[in-house]
DNA sequence: TTTACGGCTGACA
DNA sequence: GTGTCAGCCGTAA
């Protein structure tokens, strides 16, 4: 304890002791710390702006569906209370996360509530090319009967691309809706390799699980177990109580 | 505290 | 097969 006070040595005055810490000069990264930045990146739906912060990516928005960028980036720091300027350089790992060639970046998610974050976690599972039902998220985020909340919850996704509720579908086989519009669902879908086509042929038919009779298990269509059964081996299933009655167990992976 | 609102779902006509 | 409606549930105002 070098401050203790002594006789000869008046304990130091506080307010002083913090002008002193100002007078010094500020870390390089304080500035980072406390102002967010925004880039421009492209991505599979053309230009995004990408907000992020010291924690990570915050905010993830087409240009197309963001509108006038002054607009945007004034609602951002209206929103989270936090001034936003030009960045240096995108966030590392934004770039091959909006091409699909990696993981996402590190993403700060500390604005978003709590049942949120379980369905955007429930949500980042959800394989490239595949594709869930909102119920699934429901189930998966511990909270079975919220599938309106979910789809909520997916609605005010702070990052889509990187989280991608996009894989998020209606239980009756239709895409839903999305973000910046059902057509931005479609393909993003159709680019991860989803055949659409199929998918509507498989919800007009009532079919929303496959099985395979030589496994005696059953999956969601777009898990890549059932994408290998042949045809003498497929059968389609309406619900899982049916594919259950039938013999069949769920599949480990994909877990309709 | 209450109310209204959604990227949904399942039942029923 | 298609359309409608009540129910569900977390959020924001």
């Amino acid at each position: 304890m070098t401050d203790a006070p002594t006789a000869d040595r008046p304990t130091p005055d506080p307010l002083l002791a913090s002008l002193r810490d100002l007078a010094e000069p500020a870390p390089a990264t304080l500035t980072d710390r406390v102002v967010d930045g925004w880039v421009r990146a492209p991505s599979p739906l053309g230009e995004v702006y990408a907000v992020a912060g010291a924690g990570g990516v915050r905010l993830v928005r087409t240009a197309a569906h963001a509108g006038d960028l002054e607009v945007f980036l004034e609602d951002y720091r209206t929103r989270h209370g936090r001034p936003v300027r030009p960045a240096t350089r995108p966030p590392r790992g934004l770039l091959p996360a909006l091409r699909g060639t990696g993981g996402p970046p590190e993403l700060d998610l500390t604005d978003v509530g709590d049942f949120a974050r379980k369905v955007l976690a429930a949500t980042a599972r959800i394989p490239a090319g595949q594709i869930r039902p909102y119920g699934w998220v429901a189930r998966e985020a511990g909270h079975p009967k919220a599938v309106r909340a979910v789809g909520t919850a997916l609605a005010r996704n702070p990052v889509p691309l990187l989280i991608p509720c996009h894989r998020v579908v209606r239980g009756d086989g239709g895409l839903g809706q999305y973000l910046s519009g059902a057509g931005d669902k479609a393909t993003l879908l159709a680019g991860e390799g989803l055949d659409l086509d199929r998918v509507a042929d498989l919800a007009a038919a009532g079919t929303r699980l496959i099985g395979s009779d030589t496994t005696g298990v059953v999956c969601f269509p777009s898990c890549h177990h059932a994408r290998r059964i042949t045809d003498a081996h497929r059968h389609g299933f309406a619900s899982l109580d049916r594919a259950r009655a039938a013999g069949y167990r769920p599949c480990r992976d994909c877990r309709p």
